[in-house]
DNA sequence: TATGAATGAGCTTTCATTCAT
DNA sequence: AATGAATGAAAGCTCATTCAT
């Protein structure tokens, strides 16, 4: 419908992919070396397009990094709105709701990288988004509606705020993830050892609801 | 009073001195902008020697880091090896334990941004020292103790390995340092601030106590 | 009259300008101080570029210096292969490509001196270089039938190698330009004086010549 | 008999041999890098003093240089006087002189590299030198003589120079030494191979003698 | 005579960015 | 919309040398 779908449809959709691309690559460099060592040479290398496409389409490295952090946070939280829980049992809920969490946070380590590069330079980066409220993450919605349900049927002892387990939640899950390097080099154990996941997996309900229960 | 203090030259001279106070200003450097970020020029300037004078004692801005980061440790193991707790009570010793690791991590931000740069750089910087032994935590030994006292006098129920529970502690008290910003950011709640320390404090101890004894 | 003489723009532009005149100047930066005495900065003084141009086009300082060797060899190869010798007088011949040796070692000192140095750092660099074949000296070969038709005739009487041959011209004629510092030094004799070229250019005939036809 | 020897005798030997140790390493250092190339540094690791000493004994790098070269040339010299030729046939002497000389370039190459370095400056050192008479070569007194003694005999019928003798065989046999690395990578041939010394050792012989008796 | 500590000056190289069409 | 060529500024590092006793 638009007039330039139909003059330049190609160059319309590469312009779209040469970006996604862009971003792609981005994401991966910025994640395994930081911000200030990430190489804007190298990305432009690792791309079909050159590094000046990168600045005309981004304009500089540091809203490059915004636009990865960006892209990043929100494919997370579009994950995060599949979460599916059923409610009946609170217990198996919010057990399910670490599980989901803690396999979430293994299979995306770039994203935990990112988060990690992002704290060292105080969030700085994320202050200049426009909007932060669909960042938000949504999994506290639905602790929340868990935690109701487990006070209302009395299976839940011990009071807490939705947004203290979700943080309790996620200090288990990317410990695991971030620290491992250096975890394993003073204790020789890897956090991420297949054979150790499902021994975590589970601790990590088992705690939560241990709090929960308990007192 | 000392008689070095008559003899002393104008200029330099203390070599320790003057190799300490560039470890010290250099670790804040590191800390505060990451290995690629740090600048050797800006830890000279911030020290009564010359950048000429950094590669005289540490040969390297990557040694200079190691070195920063092989003190960190160290100072930590040493504050750790203080660990004086009472093991008569095993609830009360674990939720010391919890604390003190708690208070720890608090009032040392950046020896955990360090970590947090490290584990960006998958903990190479650390494989290039010599031992590590040195830096396993004492803690772990100290947990074990205190589940011992507790599995035998019936109080602790649940079975964890000692360096799990390690984990645990740790993933807990190092998020909320490492990752405040980028939480503060999302969920607008500064996790490390002082009308909240009680409350996080009190959390841990709950949810290590919670998982040993319910079940 | 050229279409580009009107279009062009006020600066750069001619890469490949660009590129010959920090080859040029290189040249002669490294031919006087040899690779470690030769100034990036000095090549860059002496050109209309900036020595942030160097390593755009050139990557390094050794990279440099690579391209100029090998531009040396293949300009002095270049020269070689005009060798038009009458091959009907065996012993003029041979007198003659000492000749057109000699003059052309006197008329290129820098070549010379570039020799001198790639030897002093034992032809490492020249061995990165990817082929080798197009330097192998053409004169060889005019040698090797020169030598033929004087055994055939009978006028030469002794047999040699060409490649010995070679040596044996080569090393007369670059020992007067090579060593003429030294020499002068020591015996109060400049080789390359002007008033001395014709003896030796002479000598150089009589001895090969000599070689050839005693015994 | 000194009064130095008596009151400390270990002392002044020491020194003695400090300085000897030195020069001889720094020998090495200079025809290894030339003299840009050269690192004070790795002189002072390679001996039992510190660089400290190197300035204390030299003054500067320029003067240990100065001193590497001298004495490379004076013991050049040394042996060279212990030429002992039969002058009663006087092709067999001139033969003879050239096989010496031959040999003492093959077994001197590090003194054939600091010539090679020095002519790549011009022999500017060199000309800092206060006498020069003392290294200049017995070798063209040598060459006097025996060519006299041919004169006379009349089996040498070409005058020539002994200056100029002398540099024929000379720059035969440096050419072999200094110029092997780019003769080798070009010709695909070692000039100083074990197999081909008698073959380059005669060559050497025929071309004087040749020169000398024909026309 | 001997020396450990210190250093000014300058070197090669890198990097994000912009010019000019 | 797209791009090859160019670049200022500064980074990490090195080197011969001297200070101060």
């Amino acid at each position: 419908m638009s007039p330039s779908s139909t003059t330049q449809p190609k160059r319309g959709r590469d312009a779209e992919r040469t970006r996604a691309e862009i971003l792609d690559v981005a994401t991966r460099e910025f994640a395994d070396h930081g911000f200030d060592g990430a190489r804007v040479d190298e990305i432009a290398a690792r791309t079909r397009t050159t590094k000046r496409m990168i600045y005309y389409y981004f304009t500089s490295k540091e809203q490059l990094y915004r636009e990865v952090l960006k892209q990043a946070y929100m494919k997370i939280r579009a994950a995060e709105q599949q979460l599916d829980i059923d409610h009946s049992d609170p217990k198996a809920a919010i057990r399910r709701l670490g599980e989901l969490t803690f396999d979430h946070h293994e299979s995306h380590p770039d994203f935990i990288r990112l988060v990690s590069i992002e704290n060292i330079a105080r969030a700085e980066h994320m202050a200049k988004f426009t909007s932060f409220s669909e960042l938000n993450s949504p999994a506290t919605a639905v602790i929340a509606k868990i935690l109701e349900k487990g006070y209302a049927d009395g299976v839940f002892t011990r009071t807490i705020d939705p947004i203290d387990l979700h943080m309790m939640i996620s200090a288990f899950c990317v410990f695991r993830v971030a620290n491992r390097y250096t975890f394993r080099t003073i204790f020789d154990r890897d956090l991420t050892d297949d054979a150790l996941r499902e021994r975590y997996r589970q601790m990590l309900g088992d705690m939560v609801v241990g709090y929960l229960t308990s007192s």
